[in-house]
DNA sequence: TTGAAAGCGCTAACAA
DNA sequence: TTGTTAGCGCTTTCAA
C-alpha cells in the first residue's frame, strides 16, 4: 500500500502535525526534526495523497479545457498545439489539466456545469470563442475563474488573449493588394466564431483602402476544414469570372484551397494566389508554401494558463485584456496577378 | 458556497448515510423518503463533490495521458485524433482524463511517477510505444495500470491494442509492385518507435514477395514531421539513380514529401509514386490525394480507455491483445511507372 | 517546539 | 428503515 503520512510519523515517533509542518517547511520545527522528517520521508518513499490534500484545501488545483470539436476526426492542429502551450503551462505552475471534447450545443453546457458541481477544475480556459458565448455567460453567470482564447459579445468583460485579426488579415489585404489583385475571393470561418467578424472587417478595410471592393459573390463560409477549404474553392474557381487569389481564413483551409486549385491544374502563386491564417507548422512545407499570418498559439496557451492560474491563487491584477499583433509571413503561395 | 450532503441531510431532517443511500439508490431505503431526498438534493442543486468521494473510495477517477512529444510546436493529427477517442469514452464511463506533455527522456518517468503517487490517476494509456519502453518497463515495476497503444520488446506482458502495421506495409509494398516500381526509397520513423520495426520488416518482405530489394541507400530516417518528410525527399530524389516511389511512415511525412517533389517539378502520381500511413482527414484532400493505410485511431484511442477502465474496475478478463487489420486506401498519389 | 483534535465531504460497517 | 460512528489522508487551529 502507498505510505501516508502516518506512516511517517510512526516511524519517527512524532504525530502527523509535526510531520506536516516539517514537510512544508515551517519554521516552528526544530532544524534537527525537521531533517529527520525529511530523511525519513523520503527513504519510505512518502508522497502526499494529492486528492487529500485538495479535499481539505478545497481546491482542485486543476484547470478545465473543453475542446469544441464537432467531428470526432479532428485534426486541427490549434489543438494540439494550444493543449501543449496550457499543459507545459500547467504543468509547471503545479496544476492538473483535465481535457474533455463536447461539440457546441446543449451538452456542452452541462459539461461545464458538471465539472464545476463535482468541485473537480478551479477554472477553464475557453477556446475559439463565440460571438455570443454561452460558456462565457454561464461561467460568468456562475462566477468561475476562466480565461478566454478571443474576444466575445459579452456585456460583462473577462480576461483574454486574443490576436489582432482585424489587423492580421489587413496585413494580408494590403499584402494581396500590392501584388495587384483586385478580383479576390475568402473562404471565411462560420460567423459565430468570434474571429471571424475580426477578420473579415479587416480584409474588407484592407483592401478598401485600396480602392478594391470585395465581390459579395466570391465569399464563402467554410468550417476551418481542409476539406471546407477544397469544396468551396472549387465553386469559386469554377465561377464565371473567378478570383486570381483566395483568402482563408485559417492555414487548414488554405490547404485545401490549394489542393482544389491544383486539381484544376492551377499553378498556386502564379494562377491563383493563396493565403492562410496561423502559420501552423506545416505552412513552411506545403507546396508552395503558405503566405499567412502567424498566431503563436502555444504561447498563448501559456499565458491563458498563467493568467488563470493567478486568478484562481487570488493573486490577479485586474482581468487583463491582451491583444497580440500579428506579423505576415510572405511566402510561395502568393505571388504578382497575372494580365 | 456550495450546498453538500449535510446541507440536504439538515433540509430533510434525516442524516447524512440516509441521504448518501438515497441518493446512490440503495433499496433500504424508505422509497417515500428516497423521494422526498430525491427531490429535495434536486431542488437545492446538491452535485456530489468528486474529490471527496474519490478520497474515500481511494480511486481517482481518473485516467492519465503524456503525450510524448518533442517540440511544443507540435500538430500531429494523430494525437488530437487519439486524445478525442480517449476523451470521449472516458467521459462515457465518468472518468476524467488528465492530459500533460513531457519529451522522451529522463524526466518522462517523473511525470509518471508524480501521477501515480499524488494518486492523481488511477491508469494510464501509453502511446507511441518503443521498442523498449521505459514507460511500460516502470509501469510493470509498480504493477500501475495500463494500456498501450502498440506492442514492445518488453519481456512481460501487458494489454494492447496494435495495428497489423507489418500487413499494412505489405499492402503498401504490393500495390507499389503491381504498378511497376522497383526503385523504392522510404523515410522511416526513428527506430526507437516499435511500430517502425513492423513496417519496415511488411515493406521488405512486401517487396520481397516481387523480388523487388530495397536499396539501403534509399531507406532514410524521419521524425514523422511533414518537416523531415520534406528535407528527406530531397535528399531522396536529388540523387544519380532516384525512386520512382517514395514510402512515408505516416501522412504527414508523405505531405512533405508531396511538397519536396513538386518543388523540383515533378508530378505526384506521374513522376513519383508517394504513400502515407494513417489516413488522417487531410490525406483525402491533398493534392493530389494520398494513398495511404488506415488507422482508426479515434476507434483504438476509445478502445484503450475502455480496457483500461476495466481493468481499473476489476472487470478485466485478462490481458486484451488486439492486433486490428489495417485497409490500403488507393488513391492519386500512387501510379503506375513511366517508362 | 510539539501534539490533540477538528474538519474538508463523503461512504460504509455496524447498531438500533 | 434509519442513525451512529469511523475513517479516507491531509492541514490547521488551539492548547500544552
Amino acid at each position: 500500500m502507498k505510505v501516508t503520512i502516518k506512516d511517517v510519523a510512526k516511524k519517527v515517533n512524532l504525530s502527523i502535525t509535526t510531520v506536516s509542518r516539517a514537510l512544508h517547511d515551517y519554521d516552528d520545527v526544530n532544524p534537527e526534526t525537521k531533517q529527520r522528517i525529511i530523511e525519513a520521508a523520503r527513504e519510505m518513499g512518502y508522497s502526499p495523497n494529492s486528492l487529500a490534500q485538495r479535499l481539505q484545501k478545497q481546491q482542485a488545483d486543476t484547470i478545465g479545457l473543453v475542446l469544441p470539436t464537432f467531428s470526432p476526426r479532428f485534426a486541427d492542429p490549434f489543438f494540439s498545439e494550444i493543449l501543449a502551450g496550457i499543459g507545459n503551462m500547467a504543468a509547471e505552475l503545479g496544476f492538473d489539466l483535465l481535457v474533455s471534447t463536447c461539440a457546441p450545443g446543449e451538452q456542452e453546457i452541462e459539461t461545464y456545469k458538471n465539472l464545476i458541481e463535482g468541485a473537480r477544475v478551479d477554472g477553464f480556459i475557453i477556446v475559439r470563442t463565440r460571438v455570443f458565448d454561452p460558456r462565457i455567460e454561464y461561467l460568468l453567470s456562475q462566477k468561475f475563474a476562466f480565461t478566454a482564447f478571443g474576444r466575445s459579445q459579452s456585456n460583462s468583460t473577462y480576461a483574454y488573449v486574443d490576436e489582432d485579426g482585424y489587423l492580421g488579415m489587413k496585413l494580408i489585404a494590403e499584402h494581396l493588394a500590392k501584388l495587384g489583385h483586385t478580383r479576390v475571393g475568402c473562404i471565411t470561418s462560420n460567423s459565430d466564431l468570434n474571429f471571424t467578424r475580426f477578420r473579415m472587417d479587416g480584409l474588407r478595410d484592407g483592401l478598401t483602402d485600396y480602392k478594391i471592393v470585395i465581390d459579395e459573390n466570391l465569399i464563402r463560409i467554410g468550417d476551418l476544414t481542409q476539406k471546407s477549404g477544397y469544396k468551396n474553392a472549387f465553386e469559386l474557381l469554377q465561377m464565371p469570372d473567378p478570383p486570381t487569389a483566395i483568402v482563408a481564413f485559417n492555414d487548414l483551409m488554405a490547404f485545401g484551397v490549394m489542393s482544389a486549385a491544383q486539381k484544376m491544374g492551377l499553378v498556386v502563386g502564379k494562377d491563383l494566389s493563396v493565403t492562410g491564417f496561423d502559420d501552423i507548422p506545416m505552412a513552411e512545407f506545403s507546396h508552395p508554401s503558405l503566405t499567412t499570418v502567424s498566431q503563436p498559439v502555444y504561447k498563448i496557451g501559456g499565458m491563458l494558463c498563467e493568467m488563470l492560474i493567478k486568478m484562481i491563487n487570488g493573486i490577479s491584477n485586474g482581468q487583463p485584456h491582451i491583444v497580440l499583433k500579428p506579423t505576415l509571413i510572405e511566402r510561395k503561395s502568393t505571388e504578382a496577378v497575372k494580365n
